[in-house]
DNA sequence: ACGCTATTCCCCATAAATAGTGAGGGCTAT
DNA sequence: ATAGCCCTCACTATTTATGGGGAATAGCGT
């Protein structure tokens, strides 16, 4: 069974890894045991500061940083509405901005076809998985059947060991909420009013405010926007 | 190999379900094949009404909705803020609320082992997929440690097919937000008042305004907390 | 070439948010 | 039982946001 050894060889290994050099160097890995000619791990949205894992040129890399592509590539905007593993046929590549993309990309070294593996953790985090290569469509489609599931495992499994590190404990001390401020933030969310509200919860406006002004307070925000959005990414409400 | 022969024969038969009542059916049988006491799919935050799969009596899941204890479930405040699948040892069972439902739960036939594991979609989704049984803690730890990521993969499929099956196409359309409108809700999550965001973007807070407006009215959200919210959690701004 | 959208600017009136300072009763945990 | 948070209501004043208009230039896609 190479399946399960492969996955289980990278799994094991991953347990082992402590540093961000450690993980790029299991991306790379990765890539030969699986034989494709790219693996990338892209944190889009975790932690303060951008993170990735990848076989791509540094200078691609550098590139697609500097000219902010992350808000312009087609696989990024395509997975971030996408729950399953998604292969890259599947995306709009038409206007202006995604063509150009693609003509730097191939030139920069990115493959035709690609699979990515969306990955979504609590506060908002975003982050995808991709496996990348040269080939015709139906070597792919069978790569892709057969190697999916591993993908997906894999995909989590490298997240989580990327938040272990990078992500510090501190982040977590989050002093919840009362139920009637949590109340007010998720109504707020959906786009009530404060009149609205108050009526829903049968309270006065003022008594309203007073909960709006203490979340705000307790979650160090700015302001009513601010508060909703920190509550949200904090899974201290739904939406 | 039975681990494999289990998951294949689930996900194989996942694909031909087509109602709620078949995800059902089959979250009953897998309780079986894998030899738990409970199996439960529960979409926590999936569309607009409230949907679960599951095992546990009639009676506890209709208590469950009315007591609104998805307010007070330690699994469901423990999960959201998790990413790995979460044993409920790890759980906080301290406060008056969660000792009376942990009370009530095991009355209504809740096992003390569990292994949830959460799940993330678009657009704000939250799930969780959860296996319960009673049995001591040795044993559960080899279950889990067998066929946690039969559940994780479980989970996922599960979600998958609940979305494609409950979530209208029409909730796919949307339309994408300009550069402009995109920076200007960014800033706004960022707790930013609009002053210092026309100063950051250089341009007057009367065209801020327009585009504010503008990204509210594509977005179909009644007030900017709520067109922040909505870019957000489909993923058009990150925080 | 045409239509659509992006980007930029402006006025006015009303609604909402923010920042103070107050008070009283209830529940929980140590 | 005592401290701390939770829930409820009230007043005032200032700053900000919202919703309704209108208008011009430039670029992109069919």
């Amino acid at each position: 069974m190479s399946i399960v050894t492969k996955l289980e060889t990278f799994l094991d290994a991953l347990e082992g890894s402590q540093t961000p050099d450690d993980i790029q160097s299991l991306v790379v890995a990765l890539r030969e045991s699986y034989g494709v000619s790219n693996a990338v791990y892209h944190a889009v949205n975790v932690g303060p500061m951008p993170y990735a894992a990848l076989t791509y040129s540094p200078e691609w890399m550098q590139y697609y940083h500097d000219q902010k592509y992350v808000q312009v590539d087609p696989v990024v905007k395509g997975a971030i509405r996408q729950f399953h593993p998604m292969d890259w046929k599947q995306l709009d590549w038409s206007g202006k901005g995604s063509r150009e993309f693609l003509g730097e990309a191939i030139a920069a070294g990115v493959c035709n076809q690609g699979l990515s593996v969306p990955i979504r953790g609590p506060n908002g985090q975003f982050a995808l998985f991709t496996i990348n290569d040269n080939c015709n469509d139906a070597s792919w489609e069978k790569f892709s059947k057969e190697y999916k599931r591993d993908m997906m495992l894999i995909s989590h499994y490298i997240h989580r060991r990327v938040t272990e590190i990078l992500i510090p404990e501190s982040e977590n001390d989050t002093r919840a909420l009362s139920p009637r401020e949590t109340d007010s933030l998720k109504y707020l969310s959906l786009g009530f009013s404060r009149g609205q509200i108050s009526e829903k919860l049968k309270i006065s406006e003022h008594t309203l405010r007073v909960y709006i002004d203490s979340a705000r307070h307790k979650l160090g925000a700015l302001n009513t926007i601010h508060a909703v959005m920190t509550a949200y990414s904090r899974g201290l409400i739904s939406f």
